[in-house]
DNA sequence: TTGATAATGAAAATCACTATCAATAAGAAA
DNA sequence: TTTCTTATTGATAGTGATTTTCATTATCAA
């Protein structure tokens, strides 16, 4: 099964129809490698479909969003981008020039993060940690 | 020589004049333990400045960032917060219910992430880390 | 094939923020 | 202190991104 058609069913198990706007933009956004707001994603959309409207847009990436497929991507140039969200715990290294994300495994400071907090007298809920940097490609231009 | 004197020399070095808007919103900022973004120090400086208006709060946030006094905080709840800037390398612990925010250091992974870089064929420029929980006074309510 | 209703697109509305501009006030110089 | 230059202010209008509304269309279960 491929990763359209996981999707997919996830809006149908949920009583979500399954419209030729909605499989176009989530094309899109599984065949980006970095994350995308909703007017890139109508951009790129649009070239196939040009009557689909921009609130369409805004609406399924919401929709996935709430479906636990996309995340917000916070980045200096803004706080509106989406990429696909990666089952289980990574983090991200962004290219801070095309932003290509990387989602990588390996780091584990779960001892240390429980101990700043404790030192803080705070309980510990969540951590965000994200690497930025330049990409293989663009360190060539 | 107390901070809100210092931040007010830092406005006067670069030319820039004392005015009483200026130094009630400074004093806002200054005693606040969470971000506020210009709306919430608008509310809280209208109290005793009726007559200003929002505008002054955007521009005066915008001078005081630019002057390396105040940054952006990224938040679920946002990401167009200021909180007061601290000099050197730290992090921050912010608490998910009241907002409050804690600089520690201590913590220093560059290492590791220069390795992750690395791997990923990435030249490593920048990283990110928050930590989030309860605060103290939130675990007792 | 039908029918209930979810989804769409267009337009209007809202929101956060920025630009414009005449009036005001800070503060250096006289 | 008074004067004068000009940075700053507040009101207003303007912008761009997102949302709401609503009549029309299309999905898909029966």
């Amino acid at each position: 099964m491929t990763t359209k058609e996981i999707w997919l069913k996830r809006l149908k198990e949920k009583g979500l129809r399954i419209t030729s706007q909605r499989e176009a933009i989530v094309d899109v956004l599984l065949n980006s490698e970095k994350a995308l707001d909703s007017m890139e994603v109508f951009d790129l959309v649009h070239k196939d479909h040009p009557s689909m409207g921009i609130v369409t847009v805004y609406r399924t990436m919401d929709c996935l969003e709430h479906l636990g497929l996309l995340q917000k991507v916070h980045q200096d140039s803004g706080c509106n981008k989406f990429l696909r969200l990666k089952e289980g715990h990574h983090h991200l290294l962004i290219c801070s020039n095309c932003g290509k994300a990387v989602y990588f495994e390996g780091l584990n400071f779960g001892d240390q993060f429980e101990k700043v907090a404790q030192q803080n007298d705070f309980l510990l809920q969540d951590h965000w940690l994200q690497l930025s940097g330049l990409c293989p490609r663009c360190q060539k231009i």
